[in-house]
RNA sequence: CGGGGUGUAGCACAGUCCGGUAGUGUACCUGGUUUGGGACCAGGGGGUCGUAGGUUCGAAUCCUGCCACCCCGACCA
């Protein structure tokens, strides 16, 4: 049998990128940096996308389009914004191309060059900022609870499919609020979404905490974030939400008249996952053969093979599909039922182990004869089988059985990796030989952060939030420290 | 963007050093036998050798620029 893919001992990196072109997820486009999102890809990015769009209506969103094009001059209202997304911005300077009149064929019409030039966006703060000053009179105005679903643009140098790549696809969330507290819990809450949608649908265990000041979102006034660990040791940054404080508002002068008749500036706050989250998807559960999704969010959760010599061997097995397809689809479960003929069996098998469906349901001749089906596991590569009868309860309790599965292992495998360093030998030494997290005493300055990452290349990924209290001294300064943070190499 | 590597059929590669009619495996098409873990036999089609120039009677092969991808850095969600 010919190996799809490199094993993730033999190449980590190798492994994930071959994964993602040989299930059919996505594939580099002849644009630099941009994928190409392939149908199955796309399809669970789909799965995605809908989920959180009901959560986010569930938590009093609406959504929203904003342009792709943002005014150069917007971009520069915000100091801090600016100097984060400057040197990563695509930018639009001629509305119009001509055939050269000396045979080059197409060029930029130099007549047709922008009065003021247009970046395409790489967030979409300002543009929103700007529109909401016109929204936004009075508290009755507030909260504005806007989410957006985008491709947006940034100018990476390297980039990776779905972990990182010059455009990407996303969800944005920008809410302005009368109060401080009421922008706050609004950050926070939308975190927790976050968090839950990790946890629930992608069987993903996620650490929830703050950035440190030098990993911030430019022009934040806090960063939360879910931390996710990869099979590698790696940590991945799956999702942000950001509590703007006033600064936009300032920015683009957003006021509004408060209950006692006074101006104010508006609090905002942002947030967004993006298709990094296939990458965090495909890292963290996948094997050797191939991609293992989560039930909640595989677009083929079930697919049935028929095994057969004869058409009216293939048609007895139709008959029978029928019926379980019809009442697994009533209990709304996706089922595909697989009967070309253009593919044997054991083809079918292994291309479905690669795209990582969650069950796989074989029904031959020895079927017919004994009333039963064989089941594969695509988590734990268990075969069994199971009388006809009454499957269709099976084959829900084991779908439930697989994701949680899955999140076990990933739970296990994240505490497992989880160390706590309390000297910086230790610190060192535990990174360079195991990766995964550290927790550690930091003594909150930005010196220290920047000498750990030149030294080791890891980075504070989160203050996790929740009371682990408990004072010590910084490992590399000794000076005092009042909680461990969260330490990894990260991607 | 700096260092290293690679671009030859859909995919994986050989051929390049030493210039002389573009190959192998797989995938694809046709016919037959097969079908409970990526089938077998026979026949067939497909490549301006990443791209743009240059050297040469002649370039996949030598020289130069550019582009893309991979690994290691810097940057970053």
């Amino acid at each position: 049998m010919p190996k799809a893919i490199p094993s993730r001992a033999e190449d980590y990196s190798l492994w994930y990128n071959e994964l993602v072109k040989k299930a059919g997820l996505a594939e580099n486009s002849p644009v630099r940096g941009c994928m190409i999102i392939k149908p199955y890809g796309f399809s669970i990015w789909e799965k995605m996308q809908q989920q959180l769009d009901i959560m986010f209506k569930n938590t009093g969103h609406e959504n929203a389009y904003f342009p792709l094009f943002i005014p150069k001059s917007y971009i520069s209202k915000e100091a801090d914004h600016v100097e984060g997304f400057a040197k990563e911005c695509a930018v639009v300077t001629h509305y119009r191309l001509k055939n050269d009149k000396n045979g080059k064929g197409l060029v930029v019409d130099p007549d047709a060059k922008l009065e003021e030039e247009l970046i395409v966006r790489p967030t979409s703060e300002t543009v929103i900022w700007d529109t909401y000053k016109d929204w936004i009179q009075s508290y009755r105005d507030l909260p504005l609870l806007i989410n957006q679903w985008a491709n947006v643009v940034r100018w990476e140098m390297r980039t990776r499919l779905f972990l990182r790549t010059a455009e990407f696809l996303w969800q944005e969330g920008h809410t302005a609020h009368a109060t401080q507290a009421e922008a706050v819990s609004e950050t926070k809450q939308m975190l927790d979404v976050y968090a839950d949608f990790a946890e629930k649908y992608m069987a993903l265990p996620v650490i929830k905490g703050v950035k440190s000041e030098s990993e911030r979102f430019a022009g934040a006034v806090d960063t939360y974030c879910i931390e996710a660990l990869m099979q590698d040791g790696k940590a991945l940054q799956a999702g942000t939400s950001h509590f703007l404080g006033q600064n936009f508002a300032k920015a683009f002068n957003v006021k509004f008249t408060n209950k006692e008749g006074k101006e104010d500036l508006v609090w905002g706050t942002s947030w967004g996952v993006s298709t990094r989250l296939m990458g965090a998807l495909i890292m963290a559960h996948s094997d050797d053969n191939g991609l293992v999704l989560p039930p909640n969010l595989a677009p083929i959760q079930v697919v049935i093979i028929p095994i057969y010599k004869e058409e009216e061997q293939l048609e007895e097995i139709a008959q029978k599909v029928d019926k379980i397809r019809n009442s697994l689809i009533s209990k709304g479960i996706s089922v595909k039922f697989d009967c070309r003929d253009t593919h044997k069996p054991g083809w079918k098998f292994a291309e479905y182990e690669l795209k990582g469906v969650p069950l796989r349901i074989a029904i031959g001749p020895k079927d017919l004869d004994s009333g039963t089906l064989e089941i594969a596991r695509r988590d734990t590569k268990e075969k069994k089988s199971y009388p006809m009868d009454g499957i269709e309860d099976k084959i829900q309790s084991l779908l439930t059985k697989i994701q949680s599965n899955i999140y076990n292992k990933a739970q296990h495998f994240k505490e497992q990796n989880t160390y706590q360093a309390d000297t910086y030998a230790e610190f060192k030494a535990l990174l360079e030989n195991k990766g995964g997290f550290v927790y550690a005493h930091w003594d909150g300055t930005r010196e220290t952060e920047n000498k750990i990452k030149e030294e080791t290349k890891a980075t504070i990924r989160c203050i996790p939030l929740g009371g682990n209290e408990e004072s010590g001294k910084c490992m590399v300064t000794g000076n005092p420290s009042t909680k461990r943070v969260l330490f990894a190499k990260a991607y």
